[in-house]
DNA sequence: CAAGATAGTGTCCGAACGACCACCCGTCAA
DNA sequence: TTGACGGGTGGTCGTTCGGACACTATCTTG
């Protein structure tokens, strides 16, 4: 064995994602022996002051449990088909690491995810069931694509300007213009797309 | 009391949804009624049941620990201005940092983020600069969006069954049909996407 | 008013938990 | 060759955990 044996680690971290993705916790000691074949709960607590070292895992603050870091959810990003599967080491090396909120998520406090409804961003790329990340208090400009508020409710059209006055474009052409009689109000602009297929 | 006091049970949640943004998890019933002023741990498991019910946390796999649902991260409607009709809108920021990629993901171990490029998915809503999330090792049927591996390179199509042989249909008249010559080499089935608007 | 449901108390128990210690055995550098 | 280091076994200990049961007080409904 290695001085520091990373890529069984990165096999137990493997499984301690999957873990975590059905059951949304860093199992108990006694089953990470379970999940990872080990015989002593030792071994278990070891892996995880390695994985702690590494930054995938940390106490909580009454520090009675442990809890995922943001590492812990990053993903590959293959860029060229990756054969011959060169196996990932704990320290990365290969392929860059990647989180999903981080990308499309750049002001928490100020963005939430909206459920679209209808058709009428087809030709868009925008369909119903999707998620559009929306962020607040931000100026539109022409272009964005925005959730505005028509009549109390929500939609989802492209911000345009026609003689100088804004109205909301839908991306198919079954839909009309909007051409708001008085003030236009913007609730957020989209700022990225969520969709997932073949969903439960 | 009233019958169903939904009202204290919104303040309970409230507490709850402090605690897991700090530990990332449920607390134990012991550590609830602590947070909540209980004197009993019946009232910890019985405001569990209560919320069960009201589908904001759910039984692990194992029946042995709850985790949240995905309900549990929705911001409250009172922090969006009530309006008629108001979105649901999930999340809010102070939940949890890494909802997004809890969505996507269910098998992190075999997930891998993938760039797209070029358009002959266009007219499935899948463009240049997207990025989808492909699950890999994962049987692929007719009619799944797949990426293939041909002639070295990564291709994003649609998995189309043609007299009995597996083609890969292009989302985009543009593009031909490829039907492949030997065996077909199935990198890993779309299970996602997710697109950035007016990216830096 | 009475019946029933609801929120919460108090107490018990067995199982599971994490912390700790002594020990084994490869690998690797001095 | 030898010693340190790192991954892993095996077992003990006291604590905490969740589940169950009996009971109380309050509110709703018929």
């Amino acid at each position: 064995m290695p001085a520091t044996d990373r890529r069984r680690d990165a096999e137990y971290l493997a499984r301690l994602r999957d873990y975590y993705a059905s059951a949304h916790r860093i199992p108990s000691l006694q089953r990470i022996c379970d999940l990872m074949g080990f015989a002593s709960k030792t071994a278990a607590k070891k892996l995880l002051e390695r994985l702690e070292r590494a930054g995938f895992v940390e106490k909580t603050p009454e520090g009675d449990a442990w809890m995922p870091t943001e590492r812990f959810f990053e993903r590959p990003l293959a860029a060229t088909p990756v054969r011959a599967g060169a196996p990932d080491s704990i320290e990365g090396a290969q392929g860059d690491l990647f989180l999903v909120d981080r990308y499309l998520i750049r002001q928490p406090s100020r963005t939430v995810l909206v459920p679209v409804k209808g058709d009428s961003m087809a030709d868009a790329g925008i369909y119903e069931g999707d998620l559009v990340v929306v962020e607040r208090d931000r100026p539109a400009r022409a272009g964005d694509f925005v959730v505005a508020i028509v009549d109390d409710a929500f939609t989802l059209k492209e911000l345009a300007l026609e003689e100088g006055r804004f109205v909301l474009k839908p991306r198919n052409p079954a839909y009309p213009v909007i051409r708001p009689r008085g003030e236009l109000e913007i609730f957020g602009v989209v700022t990225g797309l969520v969709r997932r297929y073949g969903a439960t």
